[in-house]
RNA sequence: AGCGGGAUGGGAUAGCCAGGAGAUUCCGGCGGGCUCAUAACCCGCAGACCGGUGGUUCAAAUCCACCUCCCGCUACCA
């Protein structure tokens, strides 16, 4: 809103969203991540402080569950994840200053003082909640600790969504049936005490930051949503050992959720960042507290503004709640500052489809560097194919085509005849001065580049370097500097001079998308320092006299390996397609409707269970739509004995003003419900998605037993 | 259904918040040029009534209202 324009003499942090220590990375995942880097490198390019910080969530069920499945320890399970990503975002060139884990003592101990801030506020309240408890081992059982039978669909389910049948998430407390994961005897339910944080306490507090911060338009919109109806308490414990332990010492095993640790690590991390580095080189309090002090009151506007550091925070567009609602309550419970930013990205698309770990529809971080391809290309396609918050699609199609149109063709070709042309005729840069109209190009391009650092505009950061060169190649071109060397000496020196200082821009504003290639480019034109280090000014300053012959910053990328990737992504998706749809008959059926058949079930059952089904031949009576529902209709079902009151999710194939008179199946004996508010005594039988009604073909009397 | 985000030449994208010269860039098509350069580069042409309908305004891709269709989150198919 009215925050002071960047760079400010504050400190700035930025951060990614923490990955999850549970399994490989791809395409979708690196894109937060690059994101992040080259915006963090773009905020020092000119002139902001800022530290880039990260960290490994290792905490949750799912960790906590996947270890045990192999029965290794979870601290060891998610470590081993840790370091594989710490290892790999190098080779992206994404580079933290700090990149820590949640399991750190740092993190734990940064956790458990939140926590006793929050109780020394009293924004802590305890409340009682049913959880599923082993009898065997004498304890609780959190999430995906139970199995049982989904209340809903009466399929197998895990505790907290019901995975095989109809996809619901489940409540604590509502699966049937519990069974321990861990020995398998029947779990019980008990009753047990835990912490809230009271979100309604800062109610209005979150309605002037979600005014105030800046970023993307679902990050700051999103949420309003949320925040203006009533805030509902966030149950910050669970019953577990695998996590930051509850700080209140009284000896119960609770530990926090691992949305409360999580977001911390941004925090913890900054913190060991000036740990390592010193409070001379960047002090963290200086930017995550205001003043350098953690403090409570409620005008950030007029309190703590100016002094408050500049929170940057990259994340998916799937956690804006844990960072606009959440994450603000928690820092502002806690006495230190806001995020200043939120900017949520858009998703990674393969080849126009959605990306899907489970249908190997995905391209991995390994497999794009093993297949030769050097970081920074993906670096540029992914941070510039779209606006930030779009989604950006991903085929190695498009991926060669614009490497090869616009950093092979355009940006890595001017450099290069530039840089050749001077070194072969001047053995270097030629004596004289930059002409007014390339002085005025490159001060347009570092304009526009510091603007889009201020709108975090990772787009155009990325783009303005080949902008640039389009200018130089047409520059060039109108020129003919070949033809002038021998007719006119002057003005060919001038020419390739005002290209050189082109050059030498291109290098210092590519620096953060393509750092590795503008070093490269840094060192063609006879520079021995670091583009990172050499400022924005740079872009103007004239480079070294003398430079020998350049080589090719980029490579085309050839239509046999793009391919051969492409045919094996097809494959692979296929391949694991196959597996799941069966028996998809893709060539016949042509005017069919093809629906995803599910195998059939290969579990018989005995003529008794069936005989359970007590199932009906009924006519519907009435049927209206119920109001704020898709798909539902309440209807009336005449089962000659009985009359029944359903609702039915049908209004999708079925309009409610033919279906009076209709003769359908119902189950009868099907356990009451509510739904919309409404009673459902039964259940009309209906096939498929578009759930079309089962009926009789002759003229069973109505109530006749069906068997 | 609620809430967000979208809809721009054949494909992909920018511009929209801070309205104003018949709209950006990349790929593709057509024609021409050049040869310093990685068969690359440069120029020109064709191609968009900026999803639809109304409104505000001297002026709307840009603001407002309604509608249609996509995507996401939430609800949901007893």
């Amino acid at each position: 809103m009215s925050h002071e324009q960047l760079p400010t003499d504050r400190p700035a942090v930025v951060t990614v969203g923490l990955p999850y220590a549970n399994g490989d990375l791809h395409v979708g995942h690196l894109r937060g991540y690059v994101d992040g880097d080259l915006y963090a490198r773009a905020l020092r390019r000119i002139g902001q402080q800022t530290a880039f910080v990260c960290g490994s969530d290792m905490h949750g069920t799912p960790v906590a569950v996947n270890a045990a499945e192999r029965d290794v320890d979870p601290e060891a399970f998610a470590l081993e994840w840790h370091e594989q990503y710490r290892d790999r975002f190098p080779e992206f060139n994404v580079e933290f200053d700090y990149y820590g884990h949640t399991h750190e003592e740092t993190n734990i101990d940064l956790t458990q003082e939140f926590v006793r801030s929050w109780l020394d506020g009293g924004y802590i309240v305890e409340d009682e909640i049913e959880v599923a408890w082993d009898t065997e081992l004498d304890e609780p059982l959190p999430d995906r600790y139970v199995e049982g039978t989904c209340p809903y669909c009466g399929a197998e389910a895990r505790g907290d969504e019901c995975d095989e049948g109809c996809q619901r998430h489940l409540e604590p407390g509502e699966i049937e049936e519990p069974r321990s994961v861990r020995t398998g005897n029947p779990a019980e339910y008990r009753t047990r005490e835990h912490k809230f944080l009271r979100l309604s306490e800062f109610q209005e507090y979150l309605q002037s930051f979600i005014d105030r911060v800046e970023g993307t338009d679902n990050a700051r919109n999103q949420p309003r949503e949320w925040i203006e109806g009533e805030l509902q308490d966030l149950c910050i414990t669970r019953d577990m050992d695998w996590g930051v332990d509850y700080p209140n010492g009284d000896g119960e095993e609770l530990v926090l959720y691992v949305w409360v640790d999580a977001p911390i690590e941004y925090v913890a991390a900054t913190k060991q960042y000036t740990e390592r580095v010193g409070t001379d080189t960047y002090d963290w309090e200086a930017a995550w507290k205001p003043g350098g002090e953690s403090r409570h009151g409620m005008t950030f506007e007029e309190d703590w503004q100016a002094e408050s550091g500049e929170i940057i925070h990259i994340i998916g567009r799937d956690i804006i709640q844990h960072h606009c609602v959440f994450w603000p309550a928690m820092l502002r419970g806690a006495g230190y500052n806001e995020p200043r930013a939120v900017l949520a990205t858009g998703f990674v698309n393969i080849d126009g489809d959605a990306l899907s770990t489970s249908r190997n529809r995905a391209v991995w971080a390994r497999e794009y560097l093993d297949a030769g391809f050097h970081p920074d290309l993906f670096r540029y396609y992914i941070t510039t194919g779209s606006g930030l918050s779009n989604d950006v699609d991903f085929s190695w199609d498009r991926f060669a085509e614009r490497v090869n149109g616009e950093l092979v063709g355009n940006l890595g070709n001017f450099c290069y005849r530039a840089l050749l042309f001077a070194a072969r005729n001047y053995d270097g840069t030629p004596e004289t001065t930059v002409s007014d109209e390339i002085h005025g190009q490159i001060e347009d391009a570092v304009e526009s580049f510091e603007t889009a650092v201020q709108a975090y505009d990772v787009r155009t950061i990325g783009q303005v370097a080949v902008d640039l060169a389009d200018v130089g190649n047409e520059y060039i071109q109108r020129n003919e500097p070949w033809n002038l060397v021998g007719s006119e000496p002057d003005r060919a020196a001038q020419v390739i001079r005002d290209c050189i200082q082109l050059t030498r821009a291109c290098a210092v504003l590519m620096q953060p998308v393509m750092p590795e290639k503008a070093q490269r480019l840094w060192e063609q034109l006879g520079e021995s320092g670091s583009v990172a280090e050499a400022g924005l000014d740079a872009a103007h300053s004239p480079p070294p006299e003398t430079f020998g012959e350049p080589t090719e910053l980029f490579e085309q990328v050839e239509s046999d390996t793009v391919e051969a990737l492409t045919e094996q992504l097809r494959e692979r998706v296929t391949a694991t397609g196959d597996e799941e749809r069966d028996a998809d008959s893709a060539e016949s059926d042509e005017e069919t409707v093809t629906a995803d058949l599910d195998p059939v079930e290969t579990d018989r059952i005995g003529f008794e269970q069936f005989q359970e089904l007590d199932m009906r031949v009924g006519e519907i009576r009435e049927a209206e739509p119920i109001e704020g529902a898709d798909d539902l209709v309440r209807l009336e079902v005449d089962i000659g004995v009985d009359r029944r009151q359903v609702v039915a999710g049908i209004k999708q194939l079925h309009d409610t003003d033919t279906l009076p008179g209709t003769r359908v199946v119902l189950l009868a004996n099907m356990e009451r419900a509510e739904l919309f508010g409404y009673e459902s005594d039964g259940m009309v039988l209906a096939a498929g998605e578009e759930a079309d009604l089962l009926t009789t073909h002759a003229d069973a009397p109505l109530g006749s037993r069906i068997r």
